[in-house]
DNA sequence: GGTCTATACTTGAGTACTCAATCAATATAG
DNA sequence: CTATATTGATTGAGTACTCAAGTATAGACC
């Protein structure tokens, strides 16, 4: 029992706490650079893309409602939300499913492809550069798997 | 060159971007956690509560709001509209500042102070939790200092 | 077949933010 | 001392979600 995890217990200043308020501002600096940057000119939000690049990486390029709900970490309500405006957008089309009525699927239109394409190199290029800045590529590897071995995390990633 | 590197960068499915697609959906589990189970029975949201946190560890428990703004990463009318509900709540009041007629502390009250103890002990007992069930406590400091070597990350940080 | 629960999705109301504009107090320059 | 920029904070309007409730279809049991 070493005296680090000695202090870090009595103090009350438990790692796990720094870790935490580091998670979460990451996530908001990392946000909003790539929304300032990258997606607002296109009028997009993080979720727009991301939505965008997993019915581009699906079957098809066709997703139901509560597959996005998992793999975006939405409401059922956000995602019928988010694909109204995609719709709108022109970025993805609704499709019935013949084998059960309840389904609707989101297709990725031509103008939805284009999109994710053109907006997905700048956003791994301004991604690679943020993380570039500070991280060696062994060290993010790291990073991701560190992250990804947290409940439930894992769980909707696409690699690594 | 290994064919590691060759093949990320040829299919486009870069480290960075399961990284960063990762530390999103780690944020949200966490917050959503922290939030159904901690906070919302105190009616809290997580930025209240790093609001009060940040107060209790702060020089006569009284901060800016431009302070804030920086700690919690929101905007000035964010920081606002926070304040009112906390003052509303009685867990924090404002005291006018003499040297500077533009500034307006927010204080923490005794409610305040009782609130982030005993809030704040549930709450990194469950982040230990929910840390220590997939990392060792050298790994969650690893992650932490990765996360705090991102640009930004480091300086509204309180430890190590 | 008829009931009963589970699943897929939508809607209405509310919330926690954001941005843009604004105001007042302070520092800076001439 | 006056004009101008900067800083601290608030307000109105809009947004991206949430939760709770509701509808419609599907499958299971008797």
């Amino acid at each position: 029992m070493s005296s680090q995890v000695l202090s870090t217990q009595v103090t009350g200043e438990a790692v796990e706490l720094a870790a935490f308020a580091r998670l979460m501002r990451a996530h908001t600096i990392l946000r909003r650079e790539l929304q300032a940057e990258v997606l607002s000119p296109r009028g997009l939000t993080i979720n727009d893309f991301e939505a965008l690049l997993h019915l581009s990486k699906a079957f098809e390029n066709r997703l139901r409602r509560v597959d996005l709900v998992e793999l975006l970490m939405l409401t059922p309500s956000g995602v019928t939300r988010l694909l109204d405006g995609l719709q709108e957008a022109g970025l993805v089309e609704n499709l019935q499913c013949n084998d059960d009525a309840r389904v609707t699927w989101a297709r990725l239109t031509p103008d939805g492809m284009e999109t994710v394409e053109c907006v997905g190199a700048s956003h791994t290029k301004r991604l690679q550069s943020l993380f570039g800045e500070a991280l060696s590529q062994d060290e993010v590897s790291h990073l991701s798997e560190l992250l990804g071995r947290l409940p439930g995390v894992g769980a909707g990633s696409c690699s690594g």
